[in-house]
Parts: structure tokens; C-alpha cells; sequence
DNA sequence: CATGAATGAGGTTTCATTCAT
DNA sequence: TATGAATGAAACCTCATTCAT
């Protein structure tokens, strides 16, 4: 199967360390979370190039030394902010793919269409400011996970499809669902209205829908 | 007319300065082309993130001096070289469109699609040397050129199609054009070979022509 | 009332930006005072051309991060540094000038130019040393309190005066306040004498007394 | 006799070196002549400290390679125009003191404090433009002459008084004449009015003649 | 555990000066 | 002689990271 990474997912792990605690206790996770959302503060607002791990501390009200307790490193904490954040993604894809298993193509690519700007939209803020982050990280090997499982799960629900059986699954899986990413980030960047996301999201259904069924061999 | 600015021309001009120097003698020409060409290399080898101005004047064969003799400041250097390559990228769809101009859709889909891959395997490492210079400057006044040429130039193009008419032709225009970049993007990063970029380029254009036939209004 | 703002106080501040810390620990303290005794010795040592904030901090013994913890940037530390000197001065002047208050002008006289010699004294290198630092940075906002203390202290005292009452209280009070800056800054560039010191002492008392002999009108 | 350098004269020359080219044709008087004007306006918009060598030839109309054809250095540059500046003005007081020669004290004062409003407001930009150059340059070598010669012109001027003898000329001539430097030199930084300066000019008058009456043994 | 002052390597940028044209 | 592109040492300043409290 061809392994595409692709750009919102795109982002090498330079020093895979993990955290140095596990945030067990409940004041940890406040504390982690806190860090979380500070990170994304901070890069809507300054940008990745300026963001620096002080800044990131005093958003998120606690010391420098309290950030290194949680993250070795200034990737390390990133890094991090991007799983958390593409992982929340992939686990909507996934769930609207196993949701959607067995399905009719046409049910398969309003679902999925559907969860990604789901996914980005509630994640509006994080997803613009973590965009540089992945991909000025190299595209290695930090999001692999993320690019595997949700590639997979497309592929498995492709090949459910009640209505059609695809030469190459993983093919089309590949181009749909990487298709639907710039048009996405461009409206994030654009800060588009509801009315444009919402025309766009029928056009990129349409589109897919109609590259699926360009794509399929009957079922008979 | 919708504005979107979309991934690979994402990038906001926060030093607005324009190079010292016009670059008027020979000797200047050299100089600069061989920093444009160093800051590639430079961000090849070592990503945006760990790119300096002495290292791309070193790499160039040059002072750090003579560097900022042409360009006010590092963001300044990153904004040109983007500039370079995106004008580059732009002149080569503008042609393209114009060549199918009042041609039927199947032959404009074709036309772009083959000038979109073009343009950016021949520039190879420089796309993918910028992306994460285009995704860390915002998404503001910098590109605005290209990305206004560009659309235009799509727009005009499927206005003229011999074998029908779009509702809305601005937004096809938009989808059609942002849809290809993150897989040809992802191509890029992932070295694939020249026979995977061959399937992908036939794959998306199959689902372009599918998606403006669906879009379309026959023209009678 | 004149505002005049005369040599030894010329000094306009560039960068208003206040220390980044407030020094409230003793270790603070302790550092910043370094900082500001080191910042003399350079100056003394090398001249305001050839200070740099890397031989201050080696000086005094820290290092340039820390040195930036306290001053935002170098012009921030020379204007700090001059703010301190000058309102020891300030105070030395004002008390003198209190305590002669309601006393004959022959009294106030010599009051405030021994006040002054002795604030000068006392402080004989950084005087030396900030002289330039002082004419450098204009003559703007950063003086500006340290002139109105002192010439409204010096005002006061010349309206209380016992045995007459000036018809110009502001104009005299700057004639005589500057009159004696620039024989005492000679004083200390030429490394005078003790003998020489007392000599100008004398020569200025006497001639600020003429001065506000011929200016006065009897008060009966 | 006291030897003392007093502030507007101060200067210390570190680079002796003379001027590479002793400018005889007419062409190059006027190139230097440029080169200096511009080396004042520079000082005036930017600052001793912001003063480049590259901004003067620009403001000058000259290269910086031809800026260094008549002065070997940065340093030599700011001296020769601070020498232009300070003969001119001795310049102007000695022939006031030769004109004094014999006259009463007062003639005299009247004659000198007039002399040296007039030269500074004469050269009213380059004055306040030197005034950094002449503290930062140390107080060593450079302006000797200048100094030597103003306080000669003066006690010589005062030893021929008609109607006094001085017990110590020298002392008065130094205090005398450093005595008028801060008030006007705050005059000029405060951009005072034609009014202001002519108030100040008469106290001084006033308190300089006061001051040598106090201090003069009648020639009886 | 948390804090935040201190560190200092290293990045960006400036600018006096030179020298080939 | 004039030019101005090139140089590169050195200045300013930042910021990831540590560690004594």
C-alpha cells in the first residue's frame, strides 16, 4: 500500500522523548491542559517562529520550570499539542468510517466530508495554528500513527461499500480523503463565513462522490 | 468573488521591505540567484526552523554582509525566494490556461493538471523546500498576487469552455485548484517515484473532469 | 515659568521602556547595582563608543541574559543609569535647598554650590563617565522630571530668600543653576587638584552672589 | 596657568591621522564642504550614535569610497568637523577680545558674551549637533588649541583692562568663559525663542560683569 | 513539586573599511 | 579619481534550559 503523509498531518519527530511525568493526578492534567491551550494561544498570536516556552508558561500561569516538569523540550511540548489535536481528528474520521461501514458510497462520503469539518471546526483555532507547526516538523515519524489509522479506516470503509468494490482502495482512499485538506485550510486561513464553509462542503462532497463513482467497478 | 488563499500559497508578508538593491549588473544577478538557491539547499538540509542567514551566505559563497546587502532581514530573504518560486509556478498555469482557452473542460483539466505537476517537479526541491516557509508567514498581503493571478487565470479559462457553463465558476475554480495541492504535496514529501506520480496525476484528473462535470450546466 | 534643560541633565530618552523586573529580591539587588557599577567602569574604562552590554555584564560579573533580564536594551541601561545618578543629585540639591530656606541669598549661595560640588564629589566617576551619555541620548522626556525638581527646588528657595525678592525668580534660578555645570564638569575632565577644587568653589560662590546681588530687588 | 578644557571644547583626538588629501582644487573643497554639511545633518536626524559613514556620503551626494579619500577614518571625519566648527568660533571670539583690547571690563563682557551668542547662533545646527562629538571624544588631545587659544584671547584681553587689574586672570577668564557655556547650550537644545535668548544674554551680562567686578583689584 | 533568576551559545544584523572596476 | 559591492568582525539581543531555593 502506497504511504502517503500528507500536509496536515505532516510533521517529523526530532526528539521522540516522551513526557517526563505521566499526568496522572487530576492537577497535572489541569496543569497540562493548561499548557495545552496556552501553546495554541501562543502561536495564533505570535507564530511558531516566535513562540517561545516562556511565552507558553506565562500564558498558561505557571513557570517555565513547571513546563519542563511536563515536556523535555520545546518540540517535545509541539509535538504533543499536535497529537492531542490530530488525534482528536483522526478519532472523529474513524468513528464516522466505522459508523458508516457498509454503507452506499454516496452515505460514505457525506459522512466523512461531514466528521473532517466537524473535526476542524471545533477545533477552528487549533488546527490554524498548528498548521506550521506540522509542517515545519519534517514529515517523519510523529504522525504516523495518526496517517495510519486514519487511512486505514477510510480504506476498510471503502471496501465495505454495499453499492461498489474499488480497484485500488488505497489509491482513492489516498486522493479523497488528501483532496479535501487545502480547501479546508484554506477556509480556516481565509476565516470564511458559515455560509462559505457550508458551500464548500457540498462541492467537496460532490466532488469526491463524483471521483468515487468514476473510481469504482460495479459490485454487480 | 470569493477570496481564498489557499496552502501552498499561504504566506503573509510581515516585513513588507523590499530588497535593498535592484539587482541591475550582472554581478548582482549572480549573487542574488545564488542566495535564492543557497536558501533552498539551506532549508533542504536543515528545515526552516534551523535555517540562519550565515549559513545560507556561507552555502551561497558569499558574506553574511553582501546577503543583507540585498535583503533587509531574514523574513525578507524567506518572502523573495517564496516569491521567485510561486511567480515561477503561476506563470506556468497562466500559460496553461491561456493555451486552453475556449477549449472543451476535459482538455482544460488535463492542461492545468499536467502545468500544476510541471511546475512543481521541475521545481522540486524548492517546493518543497517553502512549504513550511509558506505555512509559517500567515496568509496575508504576500501572496495576494500570486494567489489573485492564479484564480483568475482558472476562472477565465473555464468561463471559455467550449462545452459549458458554470453556475459559479469562482467556485469551481477554487475547488478544482485547491483539491490538487495536498496530494501533489504529499507526493513531494514522500519521494514517491515517477510511476506513482503518474497515477496520481491521472487519478486527480479524473476526479477534477468528474467533479466539473457534475458542476456544470451544458451549454445547450 | 522657562523650562530650560541644561547640559548636565541633557539627556532624552530613546527607549521609555521601564526594567523588566522589578528588583525586590536582594539577589535582584545586588545584581543590578553590579550592573550599574560595572556600566561606570566601562564607561570610564572605554567610552560610551566602545561600551557594549558583553563587557558590562562580564564587569560585572553576570552574563548578557541576565543583563537583559533587568534592561530591555542597552540605551534602557545607560538611561537607568544616568536616572539613578541624577536624582542623587537631585536630592542633594533639594535638601540643601530646603535647608536654606528663609535664610539671606548669600547663605542659599553657598548652600546650593556646596551642595552641588559635593553631589559631584561624591559621585566623581560616574559624573565623568555619564557626561557623554547624557549629551548623546537628546534632550527629551528622560531629564525632564530631574530639571523640574531641581530648578523648582532652587526657585522656591531664591522666593523665600530673608533679605530680598527677585523679580524673575526662574530666570535667575537658571542662570545660576547653570552657570555652574560646565566649570565643575571642567574640573572633573581636567582631574583637578583639591586645592584647584576649592579655588572654583570660591570663585563660583562669589560670582552666583554678584550675580544675585545685581539681580534682586531690596525687599525693604 | 590653569589648564582646564571645559565642555564645548572637549574632545579627545584618538586618530591623529590628518586628512589624506589636502583639498586644493576647487572641486574637492566643495566635496569636503558636502561632506561636512551632510556630517551635521546626519548628527542633527539620527545621532552621534546612528551616524554612519555610509548615511554621510549618501546625504553628501559622494561614495563612501570617495568619503574616505579625504578622511582616513570615521573618527577623523567627526574631528575635522568638530575642528571647522570650534576654530570658527575662537575665531570669532579672539576678534572680539583684539577689539576689547584696552577697553573698561564692561566693554569687554558686553563684547565676548556677544561674540560668543553670536558664533553659536551663527552655526546653530552644528552646534547642537557636535555637542555629543565633543563629549563623546574624550577630553584629551584634540581641542587643545582650541582651548588654548580661546583662553589666551581672553586673559589676554583682560590684562589690558583700563579700568582693573585681575589678581588672577586665568582663573577669571576660565570661570568667566565656561560660565556661559550651559546656559546657552540649554538654550540652543530648548529651541527657545529670539526673546528667550536675548533675556539670557543680557543676565549673563550682567552677572559675568558683576562677577569680574567682584574680582578685580581697581587699577585704582 | 513549583519557581524564576541565571546562563551563554548562537542567531540576527550593522557598519567601518577595502578594492576591483 | 570615483564608485559601491563585498567583506567579516563584532555588536546586540534572544531563548531554551537548568538548578538553587
Amino acid at each position: 500500500m502506497l504511504q502517503f503523509s500528507y500536509s496536515h498531518f505532516q510533521i517529523g519527530i526530532m526528539a521522540t522523548r516522551k513526557p517526563r511525568k505521566r499526568p496522572s493526578q487530576s492537577r497535572s492534567i489541569v496543569t497540562v491542559d493548561a499548557i495545552f491551550d496556552a501553546t495554541i494561544q501562543v502561536l495564533l498570536g505570535f507564530g511558531l517562529e516566535r513562540l517561545t516556552t516562556t511565552k507558553v508558561a506565562e500564558r498558561a500561569g505557571v513557570s517555565v520550570g513547571t513546563l519542563y516538569q511536563y515536556f523535555p523540550n520545546k518540540e517535545a511540548l509541539l509535538i504533543a499539542v499536535l497529537e492531542r489535536h490530530l488525534s482528536r481528528v483522526v478519532e472523529v474520521v474513524e468513528s464516522a468510517c466505522s459508523r458508516a461501514h457498509g454503507q452506499p458510497t454516496k452515505t460514505m462520503v457525506d459522512a466523512v466530508v461531514d466528521a473532517f469539518f466537524v473535526a476542524k471546526l471545533e477545533n477552528k483555532s487549533a488546527s490554524r495554528a498548528l498548521y506550521a507547526v506540522s509542517s515545519e516538523l519534517g514529515g517523519e515519524t510523529v504522525v504516523s500513527r495518526s496517517i495510519a489509522r486514519s487511512e486505514r479506516a477510510i480504506v476498510d470503509m471503502l471496501k465495505s461499500a454495499s453499492d461498489c468494490r474499488f480497484e485500488n482502495p488505497a489509491m482513492v482512499g489516498f486522493i479523497a480523503s488528501s483532496a479535501v485538506v487545502t480547501p479546508v485550510q484554506a477556509l480556516l486561513a481565509s476565516k470564511a463565513s458559515t455560509a462559505e464553509f457550508e458551500a464548500v462542503r457540498l462541492q467537496l462532497k460532490t466532488m469526491i462522490a463524483a471521483y468515487l463513482n468514476e473510481a469504482r467497478r460495479a459490485s454487480n
